[in-house]
DNA sequence: CGCCGAGTTGAACTGAATCAAGAAACGTGG
DNA sequence: CCACGTTTCTTGATTCAGTTCAACTCGGCG
Protein backbone atom coordinates (compact mmCIF):
# COMPACT_ATOMS: atom_id res chain seq x y z
CA UNK A 1 0.00 0.00 0.00
CA UNK A 2 1.27 3.36 -1.35
CA UNK A 3 2.23 6.33 1.99
CA UNK A 4 -0.45 8.89 0.89
CA UNK A 5 0.46 10.91 3.87
CA UNK A 6 2.44 13.69 1.97
CA UNK A 7 -1.08 14.02 0.04
CA UNK A 8 -2.61 14.38 3.39
CA UNK A 9 -0.18 16.94 4.45
CA UNK A 10 -0.87 18.91 1.77
CA UNK A 11 -4.26 19.17 1.62
CA UNK A 12 -4.19 20.13 5.35
CA UNK A 13 -1.67 23.53 4.35
CA UNK A 14 -4.57 24.21 2.13
CA UNK A 15 -7.34 23.69 4.96
CA UNK A 16 -6.38 22.28 7.80
CA UNK A 17 -10.18 21.38 8.42
CA UNK A 18 -9.30 18.53 5.35
CA UNK A 19 -8.44 16.27 7.45
CA UNK A 20 -11.59 15.47 8.76
CA UNK A 21 -12.78 14.37 4.87
CA UNK A 22 -9.97 12.57 4.26
CA UNK A 23 -11.17 9.28 4.24
CA UNK A 24 -13.45 9.85 1.16
CA UNK A 25 -10.55 10.99 -0.19
CA UNK A 26 -7.35 8.63 0.12
CA UNK A 27 -9.34 5.85 -1.64
CA UNK A 28 -9.63 7.59 -4.88
CA UNK A 29 -5.55 8.07 -5.08
CA UNK A 30 -3.92 6.13 -8.12
CA UNK A 31 -0.09 5.71 -7.47
CA UNK A 32 1.18 6.56 -10.71
CA UNK A 33 4.57 6.59 -12.32
CA UNK A 34 6.40 8.93 -15.65
CA UNK A 35 9.65 8.42 -17.02
CA UNK A 36 11.67 11.25 -18.39
CA UNK A 37 10.02 12.51 -21.84
CA UNK A 38 6.63 11.26 -20.56
CA UNK A 39 3.21 13.45 -21.03
CA UNK A 40 1.21 13.60 -17.62
CA UNK A 41 -1.94 15.56 -20.28
CA UNK A 42 -1.69 16.70 -23.94
CA UNK A 43 -2.44 20.10 -25.59
CA UNK A 44 -5.78 19.49 -27.80
CA UNK A 45 -7.15 16.84 -25.08
CA UNK A 46 -9.35 17.12 -22.29
CA UNK A 47 -7.53 16.67 -18.81
CA UNK A 48 -9.60 14.23 -16.69
CA UNK A 49 -6.46 14.11 -13.90
CA UNK A 50 -5.32 16.24 -11.28
CA UNK A 51 -1.71 14.63 -9.94
CA UNK A 52 0.34 15.22 -6.46
CA UNK A 53 3.79 14.96 -7.17
CA UNK A 54 5.77 12.61 -4.38
CA UNK A 55 9.01 12.68 -6.80
CA UNK A 56 10.69 14.36 -9.66
CA UNK A 57 9.23 17.32 -11.88
CA UNK A 58 7.01 18.01 -14.39
CA UNK A 59 6.99 21.11 -16.71
CA UNK A 60 3.42 22.63 -18.32
CA UNK A 61 3.57 24.41 -21.56
CA UNK A 62 2.18 25.56 -24.54
CA UNK A 63 3.14 24.91 -27.98
CA UNK A 64 2.60 27.89 -30.62
CA UNK A 65 3.38 27.31 -34.43
CA UNK A 66 6.90 26.35 -33.79
CA UNK A 67 7.30 28.47 -30.41
CA UNK A 68 6.49 26.26 -27.31
CA UNK A 69 6.37 28.61 -23.85
CA UNK A 70 6.84 27.03 -20.38
CA UNK A 71 4.21 27.91 -17.92
CA UNK A 72 5.02 26.41 -14.91
CA UNK A 73 6.76 23.77 -13.21
CA UNK A 74 5.58 21.37 -10.28
CA UNK A 75 8.46 19.82 -7.90
CA UNK A 76 7.59 16.75 -5.47
CA UNK A 77 4.83 17.76 -2.73
CA UNK A 78 2.82 20.08 -5.35
CA UNK A 79 -0.29 19.52 -7.04
CA UNK A 80 0.02 19.43 -11.08
CA UNK A 81 -2.78 19.75 -13.79
CA UNK A 82 -3.81 21.11 -16.80
CA UNK A 83 -6.20 22.88 -14.54
CA UNK A 84 -8.16 25.22 -17.19
CA UNK A 85 -9.02 21.55 -18.74
CA UNK A 86 -9.59 19.86 -16.03
CA UNK A 87 -11.88 22.59 -14.59
CA UNK A 88 -13.68 22.95 -17.75
CA UNK A 89 -13.64 19.43 -19.45
CA UNK A 90 -12.85 21.43 -22.63
CA UNK A 91 -9.42 20.73 -24.55
CA UNK A 92 -6.41 21.69 -23.03
CA UNK A 93 -4.07 24.13 -24.65
CA UNK A 94 -1.70 23.36 -22.52
CA UNK A 95 0.94 19.79 -22.15
CA UNK A 96 2.33 18.18 -18.92
CA UNK A 97 5.68 16.76 -19.61
CA UNK A 98 8.11 14.93 -16.92
CA UNK A 99 11.61 16.25 -17.26
CA UNK A 100 12.69 13.74 -14.81
CA UNK A 101 11.47 10.56 -13.71
CA UNK A 102 8.35 10.97 -11.76
CA UNK A 103 6.21 9.39 -9.53
CA UNK A 104 2.69 10.90 -7.84
CA UNK A 105 -0.65 10.15 -7.33
CA UNK A 106 -3.54 11.06 -9.47
CA UNK A 107 -7.10 11.77 -8.69
CA UNK A 108 -9.89 11.57 -11.40
CA UNK A 109 -12.15 14.16 -12.79
CA UNK A 110 -15.55 12.40 -12.30
CA UNK A 111 -14.45 10.63 -9.05
CA UNK A 112 -13.46 13.79 -7.20
CA UNK A 113 -17.20 15.97 -8.83
CA UNK A 114 -18.41 12.82 -6.83
CA UNK A 115 -16.67 13.91 -4.06
CA UNK A 116 -17.40 17.66 -4.22
CA UNK A 117 -21.57 16.86 -4.18
CA UNK A 118 -21.28 14.61 -1.48
CA UNK A 119 -19.09 16.17 1.19
CA UNK A 120 -19.03 19.76 1.68
CA UNK A 121 -15.62 20.19 3.37
CA UNK A 122 -14.29 18.54 0.36
CA UNK A 123 -16.31 21.25 -2.17
CA UNK A 124 -14.03 23.62 0.58
CA UNK A 125 -11.00 21.84 -0.02
CA UNK A 126 -11.76 22.19 -3.87
CA UNK A 127 -12.61 25.80 -3.49
CA UNK A 128 -9.43 26.47 -1.32
CA UNK A 129 -7.43 24.81 -4.27
CA UNK A 130 -8.84 26.78 -6.96
CA UNK A 131 -7.98 30.10 -5.12
CA UNK A 132 -4.49 29.01 -4.28
CA UNK A 133 -4.41 28.40 -8.55
CA UNK A 134 -5.47 31.70 -9.10
CA UNK A 135 -3.09 33.28 -6.75
CA UNK A 136 -0.19 32.00 -8.62
CA UNK A 137 -1.37 32.78 -11.76
CA UNK A 138 -1.90 36.73 -10.20
CA UNK A 139 1.33 36.85 -8.97
CA UNK A 140 2.75 36.09 -12.53
CA UNK A 141 0.44 38.71 -13.79
CA UNK A 142 1.56 41.51 -12.09
CA UNK A 143 5.54 40.40 -12.55
CA UNK A 144 4.43 40.62 -15.98
CA UNK A 145 2.95 44.11 -16.39
CA UNK A 146 5.45 45.83 -13.72
CA UNK A 147 9.02 44.69 -14.12
CA UNK A 148 11.32 43.83 -17.14
CA UNK A 149 13.36 40.27 -17.60
CA UNK A 150 15.83 41.33 -15.35
CA UNK A 151 13.63 41.76 -12.69
CA UNK A 152 11.60 39.19 -13.10
CA UNK A 153 14.35 36.70 -13.17
CA UNK A 154 15.91 38.27 -9.67
CA UNK A 155 12.14 37.87 -8.39
CA UNK A 156 12.02 34.03 -9.79
CA UNK A 157 15.42 33.62 -8.16
CA UNK A 158 14.32 34.60 -4.93
CA UNK A 159 10.57 33.21 -4.63
CA UNK A 160 11.53 30.04 -6.56
CA UNK A 161 14.71 29.17 -6.41
CA UNK A 162 14.41 25.35 -6.68
CA UNK A 163 13.10 25.85 -10.15
CA UNK A 164 16.49 28.48 -11.34
CA UNK A 165 18.64 25.45 -9.83
CA UNK A 166 16.73 22.36 -11.27
CA UNK A 167 15.17 23.84 -14.56
CA UNK A 168 17.14 24.01 -17.96
CA UNK A 169 17.80 27.25 -18.66
CA UNK A 170 16.01 27.47 -21.72
CA UNK A 171 12.53 26.34 -20.08
CA UNK A 172 13.51 29.16 -17.23
CA UNK A 173 13.96 31.45 -20.65
CA UNK A 174 10.34 30.92 -22.15
CA UNK A 175 8.91 30.90 -18.61
CA UNK A 176 9.68 34.56 -18.25
CA UNK A 177 8.79 35.47 -21.55
CA UNK A 178 12.16 35.49 -22.44
CA UNK A 179 14.72 34.15 -25.00
CA UNK A 180 17.68 32.15 -23.73
CA UNK A 181 19.96 33.56 -25.03
CA UNK A 182 18.66 37.12 -23.45
CA UNK A 183 18.77 34.68 -19.51
CA UNK A 184 21.97 33.91 -20.51
CA UNK A 185 23.30 37.58 -20.83
CA UNK A 186 20.95 38.97 -18.11
CA UNK A 187 22.85 36.04 -15.94
CA UNK A 188 26.12 37.10 -16.94
CA UNK A 189 25.46 40.42 -16.28
CA UNK A 190 24.73 39.69 -12.57
CA UNK A 191 27.70 38.22 -12.04
CA UNK B 1 -36.42 47.70 -1.91
CA UNK B 2 -33.44 47.32 -4.98
CA UNK B 3 -33.67 44.85 -7.48
CA UNK B 4 -31.34 41.97 -7.33
CA UNK B 5 -32.24 39.64 -9.97
CA UNK B 6 -29.13 40.58 -12.01
CA UNK B 7 -26.93 38.93 -9.14
CA UNK B 8 -29.09 36.02 -9.20
CA UNK B 9 -28.61 35.86 -13.01
CA UNK B 10 -24.73 35.84 -12.67
CA UNK B 11 -24.94 33.46 -9.65
CA UNK B 12 -27.10 30.74 -11.66
CA UNK B 13 -24.40 31.37 -14.82
CA UNK B 14 -21.51 30.27 -12.21
CA UNK B 15 -24.14 27.34 -11.10
CA UNK B 16 -27.28 26.57 -11.62
CA UNK B 17 -27.62 24.89 -8.69
CA UNK B 18 -26.89 28.11 -7.05
CA UNK B 19 -30.71 29.16 -6.98
CA UNK B 20 -31.58 26.56 -3.94
CA UNK B 21 -28.92 28.97 -1.56
CA UNK B 22 -30.21 32.27 -3.02
CA UNK B 23 -32.43 33.15 -0.02
CA UNK B 24 -29.55 32.76 1.69
CA UNK B 25 -27.25 35.09 -0.26
CA UNK B 26 -29.56 37.65 -1.26
CA UNK B 27 -29.88 38.95 2.32
CA UNK B 28 -26.61 40.03 2.54
CA UNK B 29 -26.35 42.01 -0.81
CA UNK B 30 -25.63 45.71 -0.02
CA UNK B 31 -26.50 48.21 -2.40
CA UNK B 32 -23.51 50.43 -3.16
CA UNK B 33 -22.59 53.69 -5.28
CA UNK B 34 -19.52 55.40 -6.32
CA UNK B 35 -18.68 58.57 -8.20
CA UNK B 36 -15.97 58.79 -10.82
CA UNK B 37 -12.49 58.42 -9.29
CA UNK B 38 -13.84 56.99 -6.08
CA UNK B 39 -11.76 53.92 -4.61
CA UNK B 40 -13.78 50.46 -4.32
CA UNK B 41 -10.66 49.60 -2.77
CA UNK B 42 -7.57 50.52 -1.93
CA UNK B 43 -3.70 49.50 -2.29
CA UNK B 44 -2.09 48.08 0.89
CA UNK B 45 -5.34 47.90 2.94
CA UNK B 46 -7.18 44.40 2.92
CA UNK B 47 -10.20 44.18 0.82
CA UNK B 48 -13.51 43.23 2.54
CA UNK B 49 -15.81 42.83 -0.18
CA UNK B 50 -16.95 41.68 -3.15
CA UNK B 51 -18.76 43.72 -5.64
CA UNK B 52 -21.06 43.20 -8.39
CA UNK B 53 -21.73 46.35 -10.89
CA UNK B 54 -24.87 46.86 -12.07
CA UNK B 55 -24.01 50.10 -13.50
CA UNK B 56 -20.74 51.97 -14.73
CA UNK B 57 -17.23 50.56 -15.41
CA UNK B 58 -14.74 49.99 -12.50
CA UNK B 59 -10.62 49.21 -13.17
CA UNK B 60 -8.07 47.26 -11.35
CA UNK B 61 -4.77 48.21 -11.45
CA UNK B 62 -1.28 48.49 -9.72
CA UNK B 63 0.91 51.32 -8.52
CA UNK B 64 4.62 50.40 -8.51
CA UNK B 65 7.20 53.86 -7.98
CA UNK B 66 5.69 56.23 -10.58
CA UNK B 67 4.32 53.74 -12.77
CA UNK B 68 0.50 52.25 -12.86
CA UNK B 69 -0.47 49.04 -14.55
CA UNK B 70 -4.09 48.23 -15.73
CA UNK B 71 -4.93 44.37 -14.80
CA UNK B 72 -8.69 44.21 -15.25
CA UNK B 73 -12.31 45.77 -15.85
CA UNK B 74 -15.59 45.41 -15.14
CA UNK B 75 -18.61 46.47 -16.46
CA UNK B 76 -22.09 45.91 -15.88
CA UNK B 77 -22.85 42.58 -14.87
CA UNK B 78 -19.85 41.94 -14.25
CA UNK B 79 -18.29 40.83 -10.26
CA UNK B 80 -14.84 42.84 -9.28
CA UNK B 81 -13.08 42.47 -6.39
CA UNK B 82 -9.24 42.79 -5.03
CA UNK B 83 -9.73 39.00 -5.63
CA UNK B 84 -6.09 38.39 -3.76
CA UNK B 85 -6.48 40.16 -0.76
CA UNK B 86 -10.35 39.23 -0.41
CA UNK B 87 -9.36 35.48 -0.21
CA UNK B 88 -6.17 35.75 1.71
CA UNK B 89 -7.56 38.83 3.90
CA UNK B 90 -3.79 40.27 3.36
CA UNK B 91 -3.15 43.98 2.22
CA UNK B 92 -3.81 44.09 -1.22
CA UNK B 93 -1.33 45.16 -3.95
CA UNK B 94 -4.06 46.43 -6.52
CA UNK B 95 -6.63 49.22 -6.12
CA UNK B 96 -10.33 49.38 -7.61
CA UNK B 97 -11.40 52.92 -9.19
CA UNK B 98 -14.51 53.61 -10.62
CA UNK B 99 -14.03 55.18 -14.12
CA UNK B 100 -17.81 56.21 -14.10
CA UNK B 101 -20.33 56.32 -12.06
CA UNK B 102 -20.90 53.49 -10.49
CA UNK B 103 -24.00 51.28 -9.20
CA UNK B 104 -23.78 47.64 -7.63
CA UNK B 105 -24.13 45.29 -4.62
CA UNK B 106 -21.64 44.55 -1.98
CA UNK B 107 -21.58 41.70 -0.02
CA UNK B 108 -18.49 41.24 2.76
CA UNK B 109 -15.74 39.07 3.52
CA UNK B 110 -17.63 37.30 7.33
CA UNK B 111 -20.98 37.22 5.84
CA UNK B 112 -19.23 35.00 2.70
CA UNK B 113 -17.01 33.34 4.96
CA UNK B 114 -20.04 32.35 7.69
CA UNK B 115 -22.11 31.02 4.49
CA UNK B 116 -19.45 29.18 2.98
CA UNK B 117 -19.27 27.04 6.21
CA UNK B 118 -23.24 27.38 6.61
CA UNK B 119 -23.92 26.22 3.47
CA UNK B 120 -22.73 23.18 0.85
CA UNK B 121 -23.90 25.02 -1.91
CA UNK B 122 -22.62 28.48 -1.06
CA UNK B 123 -19.83 26.63 -0.79
CA UNK B 124 -19.93 25.13 -4.59
CA UNK B 125 -20.33 28.53 -6.09
CA UNK B 126 -17.46 30.18 -4.48
CA UNK B 127 -15.32 27.53 -5.95
CA UNK B 128 -16.86 27.92 -9.32
CA UNK B 129 -16.31 31.62 -8.65
CA UNK B 130 -12.59 30.93 -8.35
CA UNK B 131 -12.39 28.78 -11.11
CA UNK B 132 -13.49 31.58 -12.96
CA UNK B 133 -11.53 34.19 -11.64
CA UNK B 134 -8.15 31.63 -12.28
CA UNK B 135 -9.65 30.86 -16.08
CA UNK B 136 -9.45 34.59 -16.52
CA UNK B 137 -5.42 34.99 -15.11
CA UNK B 138 -4.75 31.53 -17.06
CA UNK B 139 -5.51 33.03 -20.46
CA UNK B 140 -3.75 36.41 -19.89
CA UNK B 141 -1.15 34.75 -18.85
CA UNK B 142 -1.03 32.75 -22.03
CA UNK B 143 -1.65 35.99 -24.03
CA UNK B 144 1.42 37.71 -22.88
CA UNK B 145 3.65 34.53 -22.99
CA UNK B 146 2.71 33.40 -27.07
CA UNK B 147 1.95 36.93 -28.35
CA UNK B 148 3.35 40.39 -29.42
CA UNK B 149 1.81 43.65 -28.82
CA UNK B 150 0.04 43.80 -31.54
CA UNK B 151 -1.88 40.52 -31.10
CA UNK B 152 -2.46 41.13 -28.00
CA UNK B 153 -4.43 44.06 -28.76
CA UNK B 154 -5.90 41.90 -31.39
CA UNK B 155 -7.06 39.47 -29.40
CA UNK B 156 -8.65 41.93 -27.07
CA UNK B 157 -10.34 43.68 -29.96
CA UNK B 158 -12.06 40.47 -30.47
CA UNK B 159 -12.50 39.01 -27.05
CA UNK B 160 -13.35 42.25 -25.30
CA UNK B 161 -14.78 44.32 -27.69
CA UNK B 162 -16.30 46.88 -24.93
CA UNK B 163 -13.05 47.22 -23.30
CA UNK B 164 -11.42 48.73 -26.49
CA UNK B 165 -14.66 51.11 -27.30
CA UNK B 166 -15.52 52.01 -23.93
CA UNK B 167 -11.77 52.60 -21.70
CA UNK B 168 -9.16 55.17 -22.49
CA UNK B 169 -6.31 53.83 -24.24
CA UNK B 170 -3.83 54.88 -21.73
CA UNK B 171 -5.54 52.36 -19.39
CA UNK B 172 -5.83 49.79 -22.14
CA UNK B 173 -2.27 50.36 -23.05
CA UNK B 174 -1.27 49.28 -19.60
CA UNK B 175 -3.81 46.33 -19.61
CA UNK B 176 -1.70 45.11 -22.52
CA UNK B 177 1.38 46.11 -21.05
CA UNK B 178 2.83 48.34 -23.02
CA UNK B 179 3.02 52.44 -23.45
CA UNK B 180 0.32 54.44 -24.50
CA UNK B 181 2.51 55.63 -27.84
CA UNK B 182 2.57 52.02 -28.92
CA UNK B 183 -0.72 51.23 -28.31
CA UNK B 184 -1.70 54.54 -30.45
CA UNK B 185 1.37 53.40 -33.43
CA UNK B 186 -0.28 49.71 -33.26
CA UNK B 187 -3.95 51.62 -34.43
CA UNK B 188 -2.65 53.65 -36.50
CA UNK B 189 -0.94 50.62 -38.55
CA UNK B 190 -3.99 48.29 -38.05
CA UNK B 191 -6.19 51.16 -39.89
C1' DC C 1 36.52 9.21 -29.63
C1' DG C 2 33.08 11.80 -31.99
C1' DC C 3 28.46 13.26 -31.88
C1' DC C 4 24.69 16.04 -30.12
C1' DG C 5 21.92 19.07 -27.48
C1' DA C 6 22.48 22.87 -24.12
C1' DG C 7 24.52 27.00 -23.00
C1' DT C 8 27.19 31.07 -24.13
C1' DT C 9 28.98 34.90 -26.83
C1' DG C 10 29.05 38.23 -30.66
C1' DA C 11 26.99 41.33 -34.22
C1' DA C 12 23.16 43.15 -36.47
C1' DC C 13 18.46 44.15 -36.19
C1' DT C 14 13.81 45.37 -34.41
C1' DG C 15 9.81 46.31 -31.46
C1' DA C 16 8.79 49.08 -27.94
C1' DA C 17 10.26 52.85 -24.52
C1' DT C 18 11.42 57.41 -23.82
C1' DC C 19 11.40 62.24 -24.51
C1' DA C 20 9.40 66.13 -26.65
C1' DA C 21 5.94 68.64 -29.06
C1' DG C 22 1.61 69.45 -31.10
C1' DA C 23 -3.54 68.28 -31.80
C1' DA C 24 -7.82 66.81 -30.14
C1' DA C 25 -11.24 66.03 -26.50
C1' DC C 26 -13.18 67.24 -22.11
C1' DG C 27 -14.95 69.57 -18.18
C1' DT C 28 -15.67 73.76 -15.81
C1' DG C 29 -16.95 78.32 -14.95
C1' DG C 30 -18.25 82.55 -16.88
C1' DC D 1 -23.11 78.19 -25.27
C1' DC D 2 -18.56 79.63 -25.69
C1' DA D 3 -13.69 80.23 -23.87
C1' DC D 4 -10.28 78.35 -21.11
C1' DG D 5 -7.23 75.22 -19.01
C1' DT D 6 -6.26 70.44 -18.41
C1' DT D 7 -5.83 65.95 -19.71
C1' DT D 8 -5.59 62.49 -23.41
C1' DC D 9 -4.10 61.08 -27.74
C1' DT D 10 -1.06 61.28 -31.59
C1' DT D 11 3.24 61.93 -34.12
C1' DG D 12 8.25 62.31 -34.61
C1' DA D 13 13.14 61.41 -33.32
C1' DT D 14 16.10 58.86 -30.59
C1' DT D 15 17.50 55.22 -27.48
C1' DC D 16 17.42 50.71 -25.53
C1' DA D 17 16.05 45.97 -24.17
C1' DG D 18 15.46 41.91 -26.14
C1' DT D 19 15.44 39.06 -30.67
C1' DT D 20 17.56 36.82 -34.32
C1' DC D 21 21.09 34.43 -36.60
C1' DA D 22 25.51 32.45 -36.47
C1' DA D 23 29.55 30.54 -34.45
C1' DC D 24 31.84 28.47 -30.71
C1' DT D 25 32.36 25.80 -26.09
C1' DC D 26 31.21 22.45 -22.98
C1' DG D 27 29.59 18.10 -20.94
C1' DG D 28 27.21 13.78 -21.40
C1' DC D 29 26.66 9.55 -23.84
C1' DG D 30 26.66 6.41 -27.78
Amino acid sequence: MPDTTVVKNALLQLDRLAAGSWHLFEPLLQEVHFDTGDYLAHSGRISTAIYFITSGIVRVFATNADKEVSLDFAFAGQFSTAYASFITQTPSAVSLQAITPVTGFAFYYDDLQALYRKDHQVERTGRLLAEYQYLRKYHRELSFLQYSAQERYLQLLNEHPQIVQQIPVKYIASYLGIEPESLSRIRKNLK
